[in-house]
DNA sequence: AAAATTGTTCGTAATTTTACGAACAACAAA
DNA sequence: TTTGTTGTTCGTAAAATTACGAACAATTTT
């Protein structure tokens, strides 16, 4: 975070990377795709979906927590996880906006 | 890489988070921002947009090399970089899909 | 009250990422 | 041939990521 000095990059430019960064490993991608087809479900259904530990999945939700792919409602003694559906439709619009831009524009190839 | 043991992720899901991992940093949406832009650029022009030293944009422009979004050819003395527009759509389908899902199945909130 | 369950946090290790300046190779221009 | 331009590679440092087991807190069950 903090990305160096001068120049800066855009506001646009950072959200969409912020998602993209969070979706960067294959566990988060399973993590998200078990999430999006599901009412509801808590730490151990997420775990027991994954090939890694327990610290090491809790490690990854808080990043897609953090990067606000995700909530956690606490219903002891669980933790109930979801898709956080307002942030979802955002990285859906950067991502659509971004990935759609080169379709019409220009047809060159290097 | 070689994402550890037993159970292993979906193909699609290596997929998704290797094209998400190259898009995870604003120096490389903005490369990829630039260059969807244009019809033709080489590394100076790339380098001139950013607030970064050139080996770090060298850096940056392999890894979006290597993860496929972008193709560089040599055209001495320059090298000409441009999106790789067959994986850029493979990208586009695999994050629309991805994104995609969540909005008819469910309307869980947790 | 004691024991079990659920999930986070801590401490730590190994690897990867990000960044830079300097050196370099390849070619073009003088 | 010497000089300049273009971009990569090298060496390196600092920070972040990924992973694990063990310890822990909170709550539930026995």
């Amino acid at each position: 975070m903090a990305y160096t000095l001068s120049v800066d990059y855009e506001k646009d430019e950072i959200a969409l990377a912020r998602f993209a960064k969070a979706m960067g490993h294959p566990a988060r991608i399973a993590i998200l795709n078990y999430l999006s087809s599901l009412d509801t479900c808590c730490f151990a259904d997420i775990h027991n979906e994954l090939p890694i530990a327990k610290a090491t999945v809790s490690q990854h939700l808080s990043e897609l927590k953090d990067a606000g792919l995700i909530k956690g409602t606490i219903e002891p003694p669980r933790v109930n996880y979801c898709i956080d559906r307002e942030n979802w439709e955002k990285a859906q619009k950067l991502f659509d906006s971004f990935l759609g831009k080169m379709d019409t524009i220009n047809l060159n190839n290097c």
